[in-house]
DNA sequence: TTGTAAGCGTTATCAT
DNA sequence: ATGATAACGCTTACAA
């Protein structure tokens, strides 16, 4: 546990000057003559010194680093959006902290933690309670929101999901397609409920009720389970189009299909969300919704930033666009492979 | 720039002791009466006390918190090996600072940066140079690196490559293939290099020289590139066989041989390596070798926390099995999908 | 341009 | 069992 370095006295005492001249000289700030500040960088090369960040933190009551918390961390879907998190806040020489709750019960105690270490906190999806967020915005912690709405004092960022999820569903509709089926969980997330929300509006204008809907969480394994049911019945009431919430469910769905040697899209038509890496690279490439992971999170560090810099008090929610990419697994033909 | 909260004087005054007790309470260190200890938790709670981040660090001389520098964080190898390191970490109650150097010129000073912010540091793969590694082991900080040779004074943990590299290349060996062709850059990593070196060594002596190779780094793009390369020549002069230095190639050689309707692995046979989970999901299944993602960055987790708590001092290298994933790809037959 | 000194909010060592 | 109090290493008025 030892882990000392040189603090700022011996930086001065070999500089032959006073501690405030080595904090501005090394901090760029005020005004220090051309050749003390020669002298007091040549010793802190020397030397090898840097700044204590806790003593840095603690002084200047600013830690130069923000939190962001999700449910977990690997999946194309929350990678993507800390990468363009954290590619942000560097930029911004912001230290950046996560923290997967992994649905752990004491969530809250960790995240209670975290804040005592941070500037400010994004949050992302089912992690934590509201309850939870607006203590922490009314403590007077800056706080963005990604995928979730927003909060009284927090900013939110997400992205558009209704009006793609018809433009999905009308899309499906003008291939003839008459039994269409939606496999996600509205209750899961905000995104899963929007999608859900713009399906079923456009097939209830078509068809009327009901709107057939399997319940099925965001996996992969999940959708593969589902489409099972789905697709072990008479080939007349099989559905002729599935809507996943999801493009790994969408995988799950053509595991599925492969086993049961059912062709996509020539005996069943399917769609995906996300437009994760692989959606172009499978076979048939994946007809999907592509959201901005990467500034989906760069975007929550600028908003917290704001913030923190105190920029910025107002509220500010922010929608980013999704795109319908369509591929083959809908029914169009494809013009080649599309990376 | 605001957020206070209250401090330990508050609650002190409030419950009518000294800090010290405060602080002892909080901690549950020391002795405390349970008459003074409830009165003390009740101001805690009442005040929605939390000792500060940067305070306690600075006088414990500790940050309870470690970081890990990678490349880049999205993509399903670094997502997964950051997954295990998180969690683990988190187990210790260790706050989880992330770096990403993508390439960054200035890597060198956000990572001085991020070193007087913690008590440890995890490495991965090529993000700094040795000369810095050794300056901050020397410095007297904990450092553990993954998926790159130790370094004086670190510990290293890995995963294990040559044999399964040997393994997968008699098994193609062993399906009758005569021209094979290793997809990869030794150059890139460590890792890549006793892929290459295992492969290189039974094709050797199988065949004598020389042992084809054709570089690519680690991207789909660049697979499916180097595959175009490969596949259009005379059949009979086409590999029988390519050995994928990753995944993510071999998912870009899938696409090139879709394109070409060649087919896997009637035409060509083909291995990857990592075992993402959409090896297994795409058509046909993914021949690979698996390496344990989590356990990697769980590994190096637990090899920091030894270190920074002074348990151990000596050297540690762990070496990672690995297992060989026979799907369909390579040429045998399928036995159902497989997740 | 430079130095002095008062914090910043804890931890931890002594006394008591 | 509790309380004073000296660190911890820096930032930042303010004075010189």
């Amino acid at each position: 546990v030892a882990r000392s370095g040189p603090t700022i006295y011996e930086v001065a005492r070999r500089a032959g000057v006073s501690i405030a001249t080595v904090s501005r000289t090394q901090r760029r700030i005020g005004t220090v003559a051309p050749e003390t500040r020669r002298r007091v960088l040549h010793v802190i090369d020397e030397l090898g010194y840097r700044p204590s960040g806790a003593a840095s933190s603690l002084a200047a009551r600013r830690h130069d680093a923000a939190g962001i918390v999700l449910p977990n961390i690997a999946g194309p879907y929350f990678a993507g959006v800390i990468e363009g998190y954290e590619s942000r806040s560097v930029t911004d020489r912001q230290s950046v902290l996560i923290l997967g709750t992994h649905g752990r019960p004491h969530a809250t105690e960790l995240v209670l933690d975290l804040a005592a270490r941070v500037d400010g906190l994004v949050v992302l999806g089912r992690t934590i309670p509201d309850a939870l967020v607006r203590q922490l915005a009314d403590d007077g912690l800056p706080v963005v929101l990604v995928a979730r709405p927003a909060v009284d004092g927090t900013d939110d960022v997400r992205s558009e999901n209704l009006n793609s999820a018809m433009a999905l569903t009308k899309h499906l509709l003008a291939h003839g397609y008459q039994r269409l089926v939606f496999l996600g969980d509205p209750d899961a997330s905000p995104d899963a409920k929007e999608r859900w929300d713009g399906f079923e509006a456009v097939h209830r204008a078509q068809f009327g009720d009901p709107v057939p809907a399997v319940r099925c969480d965001y996996r992969e394994s999940s959708g593969y389970r589902a489409a099972g049911n789905i697709l072990d019945v008479a080939p007349e009431r099989r559905p002729q189009a599935i809507v996943a919430a999801n493009d790994e469910i969408a995988f799950g769905v053509m595991r599925a299909c492969r086993e049961r040697d059912l062709r996509i899209p020539d005996d069943i038509a399917l769609t995906g969300w996300d437009d994760v890496p692989m959606a172009g690279l499978v076979a048939p490439a994946l007809t999907t919704v592509a959201q901005p992971l990467h500034e989906l999170g760069a975007t929550a560090a600028a908003l917290l930033r704001e913030r923190v810099r105190g920029r910025r008090t107002e509220q500010r929610r922010v929608l980013l666009p999704t795109r319908l990419i369509v591929r083959e697994s809908c029914g169009c033909r494809s013009q080649g492979g599309g990376a």
